[in-house]
DNA sequence: CTTGTTGCAAAGGATTTGCACGGCT
DNA sequence: AGCCGTGCAAATCCTTTGCAACAAG
């Protein structure tokens, strides 16, 4: 289950950069912390767990790990960049409570078969795409209406 | 064809704004000017026209023209704000080439029609999305190969 | 030992805001 | 006249970077 230590390590290897004790703790942190954290928040959780890294180190350090493959970069429009476990999980889009934020991850198939299609038609070769559903959840819904 | 014209002052009045000159020269060039603009970059070309506006006035005046419904905010992922037309403009989603940075304006209606489907799997109601493909377009695709 | 890494603080880019002046209504 | 809008510059937010001390290979 430290599948994504050692991809990291391996990655920190064959790009001869170096196996720190901040990386190790941010990366040990990221798996383990809740979802779409932004670097500022990851931060102030690191703090908070007692953990000892500057705040450089954990924006360095999260963009290390998107290049290792292991985080994404998620945005939901509002200016501020959140980071994604993406190591060993399937792609997904994203739905979106607005006013709750409750942030549910989702996939349909043949959007994603459609979405090539569409492309196609144009003559792109689709590399990747971000889905954003903006809606109101069921609880907010009867929340509203009560 | 000034629609927009129209629906901004009504817009102003109703809210008891003023309808000053920057407004509408903001407007006017917003209407006419190229698609995808961020505030700087829109500012800068508002001076090249040799208009006068203060670039606070800029970035104010879009917002407002958002809010107004004439103009809608478009988020790339590259952490600038860009805004386009959103007035008499069908929904559309964007697909954008990573070398050339071309962005298409496309729609298809089934996979419109596939969200709210997804959406309401979870019990949402959907009320808006942003959908963003990237992908190499087919100028681009012969200009690698050659 | 050589090179990459850290942490701080300063720099940076995009956007917002305080304030005094000027212009709508 | 009163209130909103403007423009400037300063402030703010998020993120990056320079640099000197330090640690990994």
């Amino acid at each position: 289950m430290n599948d994504a230590l050692s991809v990291f390590i391996e990655y920190l290897h064959q790009n001869s950069l170096k196996d720190t004790p901040q990386r190790r703790v941010i990366l040990k942190h990221f798996l383990e912390g809740s979802e779409h954290y932004s670097a500022e928040e990851f931060y102030q959780y690191l703090r908070e767990k007692g953990e000892e890294v500057g705040q450089a180190t954990v924006y360095r350090t999260l963009k290390l790990l998107c290049s290792a493959g292991i985080a994404k970069e998620v945005n939901f429009g509002d200016g501020i960049t959140r980071f994604e476990v993406g190591y060993g999980n399937e792609h997904h889009d994203h739905l979106i409570c607005e006013l709750c934020h409750e942030n549910l991850e989702v996939l349909d198939e043949d959007i994603e078969a459609l979405q090539q299609v569409l492309a196609a038609r144009y003559g792109y070769t689709l590399t990747s795409h971000r889905l954003y559903l903006y809606g109101i959840c069921p609880r907010c819904k009867s929340k509203a209406s009560s």
